[in-house]
DNA sequence: TCAGAGATGCGT
DNA sequence: ACGCATCTCTGA
């Protein structure tokens, strides 16, 4: 059984879940490996990391962690070589660059407080903030992501007021039945659905200026949404209200130095005349009330 | 404490 | 389609 990479908490496996081994960790469908202590691919982002006192690099105090990247032991766990940003590693790098939140599971094995004496432990939702490559004493170069835990309150005030988690999966939310945890996942989940799907369907090149931007975790672009998501706008997050946008792009469009037309024609604010199309994806379907609230802001 | 087998996802 | 990377788990 192929594993399904899910962001965010997997439903029915809450914080404090206590897990015997790594086959249950992996059954459980929060970790992709038996072994491997990162979940995760270059492409598509690091969905979960388990700490188990495997690299004495890393440092544990609960709501920040710094871990150490994977790679470069030998079979008994010296290191022998430099470590890179691939596999893994690079997925945690992808997360870091989408903000998306990662499952940090603490193992036996950590010599630390927060680790659990015996098995392994879920606990909670992390992003990564940072990454460096750090040189040991011994000279060999390793990786170094800091971690920090993802509060409710951080995920609460910028959510827009329309968001439909009908589509999310079986889960209702109306019944009142659903744990405010559960809610705030699915939310959290739902945020991070639309930028993957952006980005997916777009291969991180932007619509304007058809350009990507290359980096050492691979190819990076930005989600842009047109009717911007808080004050005053209070836009709504979705696929309908959102584009792939280069850096650049991204910020003449928050500014108001470029919009659409309703033809989607990439228009200059300073001379009125277009500068080119808007490049769409079949699957991409672009909401023009989020184009006209957008261009009405800024002009006139 | 240590060493080797083992199983799976993932890169090529 | 194949081989590699990963490091937990097991047995001594």
């Amino acid at each position: 059984m192929a594993y399904i990479r899910t962001f965010g908490e997997i439903p029915g496996n809450s914080e404090g879940t206590l897990y015997v081994d790594r086959e249950e960790l992996r059954l459980a469908g929060l970790h992709a490996h038996k072994q491997n202590g990162i979940s995760g691919t270059e492409a598509e982002g690091a969905d979960a990391i388990v700490l188990n006192g495997g690299y004495p690099d890393d440092w544990d105090e609960g709501d920040l962690i710094i871990y150490t990247g994977q790679g470069g032991q030998d079979a008994r766990k010296r290191q022998v070589a430099d470590q890179t940003i691939t596999r893994g590693n690079a997925g945690l790098v992808r997360s870091q660059m989408e903000r998306l939140p990662v499952r940090v599971i603490r193992g036996h094995e950590e010599k630390s407080e927060h680790a659990p004496t015996e098995g392994y432990r879920y606990d909670g939702l992390y992003r990564v903030v940072r990454h460096w490559f750090k040189t040991r004493a011994d000279g060999f170069r390793v990786l170094q992501f800091r971690l920090e835990k993802i509060t409710e309150a951080e995920t609460l005030p910028d959510l827009p007021q329309d968001i439909d988690v009908g589509d999310l999966g079986s889960q209702s939310t109306s019944d009142g039945l659903v744990s405010r945890t559960e809610r705030v996942t699915q939310r959290l989940n739902r945020k991070v659905s639309v930028v993957r799907n952006i980005k997916k369907w777009h291969n991180d090149i932007c619509q304007v200026c058809d350009t990507t931007i290359e980096l050492p975790g691979g190819p990076a672009s930005e989600v842009a949404h047109i009717q911007g998501l808080g004050e005053p706008h209070n836009g709504p997050d979705r696929e309908e209200n959102a584009l792939c946008l280069c850096p650049n792009d991204h910020l003449r469009f928050d500014y108001g130095a470029i919009y659409l037309n309703d033809d989607l024609k990439v228009i200059d604010a300073k001379t009125g005349q277009a500068i080119g199309a808007l490049r769409t994806h079949p699957k991409h379907s672009i909401d023009l009330r989020y184009v006209r609230q957008h261009r009405s802001y800024w002009t006139k």
